[in-house]
DNA sequence: TCAGTATTAGATGTCAGACAACAGTCAACA
DNA sequence: TGTTGACTGTTGTCTGACATCTAATACTGA
C-alpha cells in the first residue's frame, strides 16, 4: 500500500488480493503461517508482520491456537481518525458538528429507503435505549447503536461505515467526561420523533427531527465546556 | 486495544501512551528497536510487530536506515472503510452520495471560517487543478487536494480527517474506471465558483456551488453506470 | 583544493530455528 | 460417567545472525 519495496507490505498486498479475488471469503481460514511462509517464499517473521498489518486494518482476525481468519465484517478500523491522539479541546464539539452535518441527511435517506426488516431493527434499537433509560442505566452504547441502525437504513455502505467512526469517537468522549448531565427524557422524545418520521417514510420530518436532536446534544456539550473554563 | 494478552498489543499501547502523554511529540524520533527491546523487556520481533501495528494505523512512520518517527499528521489510515474490499457495484455512486451530504455543508463552514492563510492555500490548490487541465494532464489528484483544502478551511479536525477518506475512495475508483469522460471545463468552472464563494465568505453561495458541483459528478457517474449495463 | 568515491556506523528489513502458550480432541483412567 | 492428561495444530515470543538502506566521514586522485 505504501512502500512496496518492503516485503511485509508486498505480502500483505498479496493476501489482500487473495481475499479480494474471492479465493478467500469472509470467515474463511487462512493457510497457517508455515504454509504461507512456504507458498510466498518469505520468512515467518515477514508473514507475521504482514498479518499484523491486515489485522490492525481489520481485514484479518487472529485466533490464537486456532488460526487466522478473514474478518466477517471488514471496514471499521479501531480509531481511524486518531481521535485518541487528537487535541482534546473542543473535540466533542467538533464531533457533534460533524454529526450535525451528516445525520439529518442520513435520516432523510433512511426515511426514503427503509425496508420492512430495517423497521424491525430500528424499533428494537429504540426499545433498548428506552429500556436503559427506564432502568436508569448508561444508555450511550445503545444510543449509538440506534443512530448506527439509522445509518444502515440509508442503504449506503460508505455512510454506514463512516458514521460509526464519528459516533465511536463520541462514545469514547463521553466515557472520559462522565459528568455530562443529559436530559434523558429529552433524548427519548427525540428518538421517538426520529423513529416515527422514518417509519412514516417522511424524509423532511426525519431530517428536522434529527437536526434538533443533534443540535440539542451539541448545545449541551458547549454548556458543559463553558463550565469547565 | 483488542487483546491485551498479546505482548505486541501491550507494547503498541505503551508506545501510544508515551506519545499521548507528550513524552514524544509529532516528528520526534523513537528510540531504536534495540533500545526499545531493552527498555520494554521484550524481544525485537515483538517490538517490530508493535511498530507495524502503529504504522498501519498511521501513528508512526518508519524511515528505513534512519529510524522510526511519530507521524507529524496522524489520522488518515490507508483504507479505513475497507473500500478495497467493498462490493464494487454502485460504489462510486455511494461515494458521491456521501460527498453530496457532506461537502456542501463543509464548503459553507469554510466560507465562514476561512483565514488569510487558508485563502492562499485554496488559491494555490485551485491553480494546480487549473494547470493540470490546461496541460491536459490527469487532474484527479489535485482535484481531491482542492476539496481537502476546503475541508481544512472548515477548521474542524474531525471533518478534515473524514473527507479525505471518502475522496481517496473516489480517486481509487477513478483509477479503476479510467474511461470516465469528464467535462474538464465544467469542473474548472465549478471550482472557480466554489473558490469565489468561499473567498467572499458567502456560506450559502458556497454551499450551493459545491452542491451542484458534486451533483454533476454524481450524474456523470450514473450515466457511466448505465452505459456499462 | 575539490569532486567523487570508498568506508563505516547506525538503523531497519529479512531470515532461520527454537521453545512457550493456547485451543481442541480424544483416549485412558478413576 | 466424567475428569484428567497427553497429543496435535496453531499462533506468540525469543534469540542471533546477516542483508540492506542512509548518512556522514575519510580517502583518493586529478
Amino acid at each position: 500500500m505504501y512502500d512496496k519495496n518492503l516485503l511485509s507490505q508486498k505480502v500483505a498486498e498479496d493476501i489482500r488480493r487473495m481475499i479480494k479475488e474471492k479465493e478467500l471469503k469472509a470467515g474463511d481460514k487462512l493457510p497457517n503461517e508455515l504454509e504461507l511462509t512456504a507458498s510466498l517464499n518469505v520468512s515467518r517473521s515477514t508473514v507475521r508482520e504482514a498479518i499484523k498489518i491486515l489485522v490492525s486494518t481489520n481485514v484479518l482476525e487472529v485466533r490464537r491456537g486456532k488460526g487466522t481468519y478473514v474478518t466477517s465484517k471488514p471496514g471499521l478500523v479501531k480509531d481511524p481518525l486518531g481521535v485518541s491522539l487528537m487535541e482534546k479541546a473542543n473535540l466533542m464539539q467538533h464531533l457533534f458538528e460533524s454529526r450535525l452535518i451528516m445525520e439529518p441527511e442520513i435520516a432523510a435517506l433512511a426515511a426514503q429507503r427503509v425496508t420492512p426488516q430495517d423497521r424491525e431493527k430500528l424499533k428494537k434499537a429504540y426499545a433498548k435505549v428506552s429500556d436503559d433509560i427506564s432502568q436508569k442505566l448508561d444508555h450511550t452504547v445503545h444510543d449509538i447503536a440506534f443512530h448506527n441502525e439509522i445509518a444502515k437504513s440509508a442503504h449506503n455502505p460508505v455512510i454506514r461505515r463512516i458514521l460509526p467512526i464519528i459516533n465511536e469517537g463520541i462514545r469514547a468522549g463521553y466515557a472520559e467526561t462522565k459528568d455530562l448531565p443529559e436530559s434523558t427524557e429529552m433524548v427519548l422524545k427525540h428518538h421517538a420523533d426520529i423513529l416515527e418520521a422514518i417509519l412514516e417514510g417522511n424524509p423532511d420530518k426525519a431530517k428536522e427531527a434529527m437536526r434538533s436532536h443533534i443540535q440539542y446534544g451539541l448545545s449541551q456539550v458547549m454548556d458543559h465546556q463553558e463550565k469547565e473554563e
